[in-house]
DNA sequence: TCTCAATAACTTTTT
DNA sequence: GTTATTGAGA
């Protein structure tokens, strides 16, 4: 057990070494770039366990996404040779969560409350606006959803906001708020938001509990300490007190979430909320050239909310930054194309190269650019395993069976499978439910159903019956057990029994849910209740976006420039450095806003370990319609002496972008991009996804061929001739093929309407 | 109850 | 240009 000892003066570059070595009291970790963050807090956790004795299970380390705390704690079980370290290493919202569901009761939480996510959410407002009278159009619920969790943010309930509120928008928002978080507490749910709220009054509230929790918390260490809001900010100091054991790690140049209530004053400002607190900055590099960091420094060096820094290495300049200016967003993306191909290979090949954007919309030429050169990349940001059709299905079954006045688990399973309750009925039990202001299952469960039509009546008293009948199960049955129990009876499963294959793919969304129940069970342990084994799988569902989802990143990387926080790769390409889209259009209201675009940009630039290459347009189709664009305002923030312009032989050319001087893609292009990467990826991708091939008119569905169609596929259609299948979207009866036909290009089409026959 | 056509809107998205 | 959402019609 006994690990051999770590030598941190060999490990550890002085400034590290200082903030691992730290004493008592707060310290603040300015981490810049590259400079060893995650060394920096692993370390530091090792040291505290190695050297200073202190009990691990009194550590604890806040990320805020799952992947970072996952490799964060591998790297300290390596470290210290322990398996399972027993040190909480997790997200400030699965901190949150077990604090809830152990004290929940405190904040007069139920015990089996649900945790709501973004589509739940939105939902919610919708009901909201509707019962509060007010129009969807003028009230935007993704608005209004953004309002509300600002102000949860800032720890404002909606009294508090409703006092705040001063203009005609915000007043009719805290209406909304308040009866947001009465659906929301009817249906028994919380949402992100208010875990990281209940915890930070669950502690305020109980000084006797906070004591309790605070000798479980004698070491704190927060990461990516500037994306804090201030409810998170609320929590550590609860936990840490005014001069408690924190380290806080960060680096206020790569905030780059302020629109989703991140505070970099947490950081500016933090010997004011903890006094006597030591900062310290790592300004070693050991990611990218000097002239990159030099480059990107200089850029973010316009900002004034930052403390400042230099940061430096000692891997030398390299090349200069190459900046390209197309003449439109084909040139641009055919010139990245070709760069990559010529780079490429001395960069650790496609794997190690990126094309960062600022939004996906401009994806879409990149894409079609590297199809058409033979460049193999990868979409980082897709389809999520949890949020497929079927899976979400599923997930509301299980909740409802923990908490059966779940509604909008309710509402989405009450009538899937079909079980003859139409609109209608739904309706007016909504609308009773509504009346009585009860939930629609107890409506069920007290059969107070008169007044509906005999039928209705048995089809919900059925329904009842069978949820009950599952929920007696729940109390016994294992988690997979209980899955494959409830896939029979709710026939569930006789709904994809079918030979096509658009039906196979979504029994196979399914089949990866079971394993994923079993694998679940397999670490969880078997210490737990069937009922606590269900609230922590449904836990871990909600808390864990992708499945497995981590880079198993095939050829170029493609991503927007938040998706790339944290990554870095020998080659860079930034793409559309463009007024209106870097800063973004909509980011140009407050110098707050430009300056988060400014780092937005800075953490591009400092992706990029030695070749860091850039690029603008001078037009671009913007909404279909091209648009005369100027330069970004950050390029020339940029001392020319880092930069080598190259131009685009097209830039003043007249408006001949018919073709662009692009070669027309053939079908067969993409053809032999996609044989040869299943032929790479293997059988793994082959069955990925699979679609209905000529899924005929209703009537005569039987005709289906069950085929399997596979990216690559070559189709033919009707009307659009042939093509080639690019991709799918979504599942079920939504599944979508993207087809590249030849004589009219990229086509989206819904599985079960395209009559397709595979050639 | 389901299907399809017209219509608006369109930044980013760790949990 | 594309995508989700809404509303009318079969």
């Amino acid at each position: 057990m006994p690990a051999t000892p770590i030598d941190f003066e060999r490990h550890l570059n002085p400034d590290q070494l200082a903030a691992v070595t730290h004493g008592d009291g707060p310290q603040l970790v300015i981490a810049g770039a590259g400079s060893g963050k995650t060394r920096v807090i692993t370390y530091r956790i090792a040291w505290l366990i190695q050297e200073r004795g202190v009990d691990p299970r009194t550590i604890t380390a806040v990320t805020f996404t799952n992947k970072a705390a996952a490799e964060m704690r591998e790297r300290v079980e390596q470290l210290l040779g322990v398996y399972p370290l027993a040190t909480f290493v997790g997200t400030f919202h699965r901190f949150a969560l077990v604090l809830l569901r152990r004290y929940g009761e405190g904040v007069g939480l139920d015990r089996d409350f649900v945790i709501l996510d973004g589509d739940d959410q939105k939902r919610l407002v919708k009901r909201a606006l509707e019962i509060e009278g007010l129009d969807p159009a003028s009230f935007q619920p993704q608005t209004v959803l953004a309002a509300i969790s600002g102000a949860k943010n800032r720890l404002l309930d909606p009294a508090a906001y409703e006092r705040q509120a001063t203009d005609f928008f915000r007043r009719h928002v805290a209406r909304v708020y308040r009866r947001y978080q009465q659906l929301a507490f009817q249906a028994g749910g919380i949402d992100f938001d208010d875990m990281i709220r209940l915890a930070v009054r669950l502690l305020d509230r109980d000084a006797e509990l906070k004591a309790r929790v605070g000798r479980f918390n004698r070491h704190l260490l927060v990461d990516e300490f500037q994306d804090t809001n201030h409810a998170q900010m609320r929590l550590i100091h609860a936990l840490a007190g005014d001069g408690g054991n924190l380290t806080a790690v960060g680096d206020e140049d790569q905030g780059i979430y302020r629109w989703r209530g991140a505070e970099l004053d947490n950081i500016l400002r933090f010997e004011a909320s903890f006094p006597g607190a030591v900062v310290r900055k790592l300004e070693r590099n050991y990611r990218s050239t000097q002239t990159i960091l030099d480059a990107a420094g200089a850029l973010v060096e316009h900002n004034e909310g930052r403390r400042g820094k230099r940061l430096w290495t000692d891997a030398g300049d390299g090349e200069p930054i190459l900046l390209y200016r197309a003449s439109d967003e084909l040139d641009e993306a055919a010139w990245v194309a070709r760069t990559l191909t010529a780079l490429a290979p001395e960069h650790g090949g496609w794997p190690g190269t990126a094309v960062l954007v600022r939004t996906n919309a401009q994806t879409r030429a990149l894409e079609d650019a590297l199809l058409r050169h033979d460049v193999p990349y990868c979409l980082v940001g897709g389809v999520r395993f949890y949020e497929r059709a079927e899976v979400k299905d599923l997930i509301a079954y299980l909740r409802l069976l923990r908490n059966p006045r779940d509604e909008l688990s309710f509402n989405r399973v009450l009538n899937r499978p079909a079980r003859g309750i139409g609109r209608r009925t739904h309706e007016e039990l909504l609308r009773r439910a509504g009346e009585l202001e009860l939930a629609p299952w107890d409506l069920l469960a007290e059969e107070r159903l008169d007044g509906l039509t005999p039928r209705a009546r048995r089809a919900l008293l059925a329904f009842h019956d069978l949820i009950a009948g599952l929920r007696d199960d729940a109390e016994t049955l294992p988690l997979p057990q209980l899955l494959k129990r409830l896939l029979e009876v709710t026939g569930y499963a006789g709904l994809h029994d079918k030979p096509d294959a658009e039906s196979q793919a979504r029994l196979e969304n399914v089949g990866e849910f079971l394993s994923a129940a079993e694998e679940f069970l397999e670490q969880a342990g078997g210490d737990q209740t069937a009922g606590e084994q269900l609230t922590a799988f449904l836990d871990h569902v909600s808390l864990t976006a992708d499945v497995d989802g981590l880079d198993r990143q095939r050829g170029v990387s493609l991503m927007t420039l938040h998706s790339a926080k944290g990554l870095e790769f020998p080659l860079v390409v930034v793409a559309g450095l463009e007024d209106g889209l870097l800063p973004h259009w909509n980011a140009q209201n407050q110098p707050e806003d430009v300056e988060e675009e400014r780092r937005l940009l800075y953490v591009g630039m400092t992706r990029a370990e030695r070749r860091l290459i850039l690029t603008c347009c001078r037009r671009r189709r913007v909404a279909g319609r091209y648009q005369e664009q100027r330069e970004s305002p950050f390029l020339s923030e940029i001392p020319i002496r880092y930069l080598r312009v190259e131009e685009s032989p097209q830039l003043f050319a007249p408006h001949s972008w018919r073709d662009g001087g692009n070669p027309r893609r053939t079908a067969e292009d993409v053809y032999r991009f996609f044989q040869r990467e299943t032929a790479a990826a293997g059988a793994e991708a082959a069955v990925a996804a699979a679609a209905s091939v000529r899924t005929s008119a209703p009537q005569d569905a039987a005709q289906e061929t069950g085929e399997r169609l596979r990216k690559g596929s070559r189709v033919r259609h009707d009307k659009l001739g042939k093509g080639v299948v690019l991709s799918f979207e979504g599942s079920g009866p939504d599944l979508r093929l993207v087809v590249y036909f030849e004589g009219y290009g990229r086509r989206k089409l819904v599985a079960r309407y395209a009559r397709l026959d595979v050639l």
